[in-house]
Parts: C-alpha cells; sequence; structure tokens
DNA sequence: CCCAAGGTCAACCTTTTGATTGACCCTCCG
DNA sequence: CGGAGGGTCAATCAAAAGGTTGACCTTGGG
C-alpha cells in the first residue's frame, strides 16, 4: 500500500521541521507539503490536484499569527471537491478551539505533546477516515450532548466583546442603545454562565475560551 | 574550527525534534544535549560538564508547562562558574516576557517563527558572546533608554498581569503579600500611564501594547 | 395556542473600585 | 549628603459595578 501523504500546516517553521522530522521516520508516511499558513495550505491543495498527487491528510495547527487561521482554513478545505480530511494538531485544548475545530469540520483533534506513536496512529486513522479524538476533546463533546443549556446568546457575545474593550456598563449602554440596567441584566447571565463575579474574570475566562478576541486584536 | 554545542531546553518534543533537525543540517552547529525543563537542563549541564564537553549555548523556551519555567532556568545558568550565553528562543515577544528575561541574564530573544537562517545567525552570535535581539526586543530596550519616564516598572507591570487573570484587589494584595491600599495606589500609576480609567481598560491598552500577553493565554 | 427563552427595563441595596492626600522607607546616583 | 524614584500603607469620599427581584414584550416551536 502506498504511503499515506500528509501535508503540514503550521506557521512555526521550526514546528514543522520537528514534525516532518518525526513523521517521515514512520512506516508508511511521507509528506506531500508544506504550508505556514491556511491561504498557502489550500494554494498547496490545488497544485497537488492538478499535478495529480493526492493529499490522504492536512494536519493542521489551529493558532497561526498573521494569514488565514487553522478554523477559517479547516471550513475552507471542507468545502473542496474531494476534500482531505482535516487533522487538527495544536497546542492548546480549550472548549472553544475544539468545538470551533469541530464546527469547521476538522476528523480529528490532536495536542501536540502527545507521544510521536499515538500522533502517527492518529495519522493513519485519520486517512483511513476515521475521527481521532484527544481525551478532552472527546469529553468536550459528550458534555455538550448531555448539558446543551450553558452557551453564551449572540447578544452576550456582543456586550463581552465591548466589556473587553474597556467599555463601563453606561458606555457599553449607549454603544448598543439599550439601558444600564440591560447591560447589568446581561453581565449577570454572562457571569453565571462562565462561572465568574466580575467582568476582567469574565474577559479573561472568554479569552481563554476564545469565545471572545484578546483585547486590543484586530477584527 | 569546533562545532558550537548547543544544550535545547523545550518541553515539546515536537518543537525539540524541529529544532534538533534544522540546527544539526546547518555547519559548525551539533546538539550537545537536551533537555524538557529548566532543573533537567541544570542537570544537564552539570553532567556534560564532568564529563569535559563543553556547551557553547543554551537555547531556551521560556513557557514550559512543568518544571522550572525559562525565566528561572536562565537566572539559574548565569549563577553557575562559566555560564554559557542563554539565547531564549520562545512563541511570544510581550514587553514582560523579554524585560524578565533579559533582567535574568538571558544573551538573546528570538522567537520561534523567525526563518531558520535567522536562528542559525542568532545561535554562531551567542556564542560568540553577542547580544543578538528579534526586532521588538530591540525596540522594546531602546524605548526603555530613552524615554523612561513614561513605562511601567516592573512591579506594576506584575500586578498588570494579575489583573488581566480577573483577579479582585483584594485578591491581588493576598497574591503578592501587599496591603489592599498599595494595589489601589499601584492601579492608579498604571491607569495614568497607560491613560485609562478603569481595570479592563487598562487590560485592554496594556494587550494591545503588548506589555501583557492576552488574559488566559499559558504561561 | 401557549409557553419557554431571549431581550428589555426599574428599584434597591451591598460591595468593589477609583481618586485624592499624605506619609514612611528604601536604594541608587549625582 | 541629599534628592529622585520606587514601593509601601492609611483614611476618606465618590462612583461604578455587582446581586436580587420582579415585570413586560416578542418570537419560535411543541
Amino acid at each position: 500500500m502506498a504511503d499515506v501523504r500528509v501535508l503540514l500546516v503550521d506557521d512555526h517553521p521550526v514546528v514543522r521541521a520537528g514534525l516532518r522530522a518525526m513523521l517521515t521516520e514512520f512506516e508508511g508516511i511521507s509528506i506531500a507539503a508544506e504550508a505556514a499558513d491556511g491561504k498557502a495550505a489550500l494554494k498547496e491543495l490545488s497544485r497537488l490536484s492538478v499535478l495529480g498527487e493526492g493529499v490522504d491528510v492536512v494536519l493542521m495547527d489551529l493558532q497561526m499569527g498573521a494569514g488565514m487561521d487553522g478554523v477559517a482554513a479547516t471550513a475552507a478545505i471542507r468545502k473542496l471537491a474531494a476534500p482531505p480530511p482535516v487533522l487538527i494538531l495544536t497546542t492548546y485544548d480549550t472548549d472553544s478551539d475544539i468545538l470551533s475545530a469541530v464546527e469547521a469540520g476538522a476528523s480529528g483533534y490532536m495536542l501536540k505533546d502527545a507521544p510521536p506513536e499515538q500522533i502517527r496512529q492518529a495519522v493513519f486513522a485519520a486517512a483511513a477516515g476515521e475521527t481521532v479524538l484527544a481525551p478532552r476533546a472527546a469529553a468536550l463533546l459528550m458534555n455538550r450532548i448531555t448539558n446543551p443549556g450553558t452557551s453564551l446568546t449572540p447578544r452576550e457575545v456582543q456586550l463581552l466583546e465591548l466589556l473587553a474593550t474597556g467599555l463601563s456598563n453606561r458606555a457599553i449602554a449607549k454603544q448598543v442603545f439599550i439601558s444600564e440596567a440591560t447591560v447589568k441584566t446581561h453581565l449577570v447571565h454572562i457571569y453565571g454562565k462562565l462561572g465568574v463575579d466580575n467582568r476582567t474574570a469574565a474577559i479573561a475566562a472568554a479569552t481563554r475560551r476564545r469565545i471572545i478576541r484578546p483585547p486590543g486584536q484586530a477584527g
């Protein structure tokens, strides 16, 4: 049987080199190409496709400094004609990382600090069309199904974003044309759902779970 | 001339593999040993020293999940009899990271997403006793000298970091063993220097200016 | 059709923050 | 030696945020 052909997508040259070295040592895996961000990954896929050289698995990092990030790239790849499975290989295992990856159509979620043998198995599993999840990812998805009521509404996320810019309750109220009382009501709900009791903790929690972008970030 | 002997310190197997692969491809560089955290790095240094095998450069990550972190390890290495230069190679370039690394005695600060050629040059420069800084690190230190009045003190940055985790004034006070009154004093100074008038705005401003890392980011 | 859920608002009270002033102690440096 | 800057603390007042209760309106799905 031919090698499993992998496309590496990671913005860190160092990490790409590490994965390349690690994977090529395994029997049955070869690196088809590498890309530093989502746009480059799509370009590589189409380039390889016209050459008739398929890609069996895309190994994708989620956090990428510049260019299209991992979630957007995964979604874009899933819209291709014959999309290869996308296996997320990233550093963090926060709720929102996992959820947005799964929602974008990833067929697996692994952590970079997993033992090489586990990464090898995950690549083969993904290539075979199976779903492979890190323990925390699996647990999170189970939990989502058993008790779904804890997610923030769009309105709450909107206020959270304004909160993170440093606005006072009054300023937020003016911004979205509601009363300060309503802002407080929303905030109380938000604190409850996030399990915190003040605005800075809410920002920290929401940022960690990637519900919102870090304060002062473009977007 | 003999190879530059490098000690890799990073908690990530993938990253270590990447650096090993990348550096050994270069003429004149060889890997003396690897370590997954600060304690292991010190052990490796003493082990190599009794074998009479010197280390010319320590390549050190700052963020390491468990064990002694990069700053503490750097400080510990600088206290050795004949300390090798420590070149920081990390993911983040916030003021706080850069300053604490430099204060700990690092002789260089590079980012992991730097091109391989730059990393190679940095290793040789550090081995030759030179100081090598990423652009943002250099700019920060220059700025320190040209206008010192407007910059935050280390203490203020420390409180800012705790602030960003969502702690109350009282909780911050307990954390650093000072009174709540002193925390307030510091915060007033911080607000003045950042040009804001509340804690959430301070977090947003400090994050935007990269004085601190985004809330909830691994450190 | 009705109810659940989301969004809106008010009144009230407690706690936390923010602002000001003034003070004491260090250390570094001219 | 003497000041400047940094760190520490207290007291006080004003402002903002946090928590609770209850209410009204709209909309979508059982």
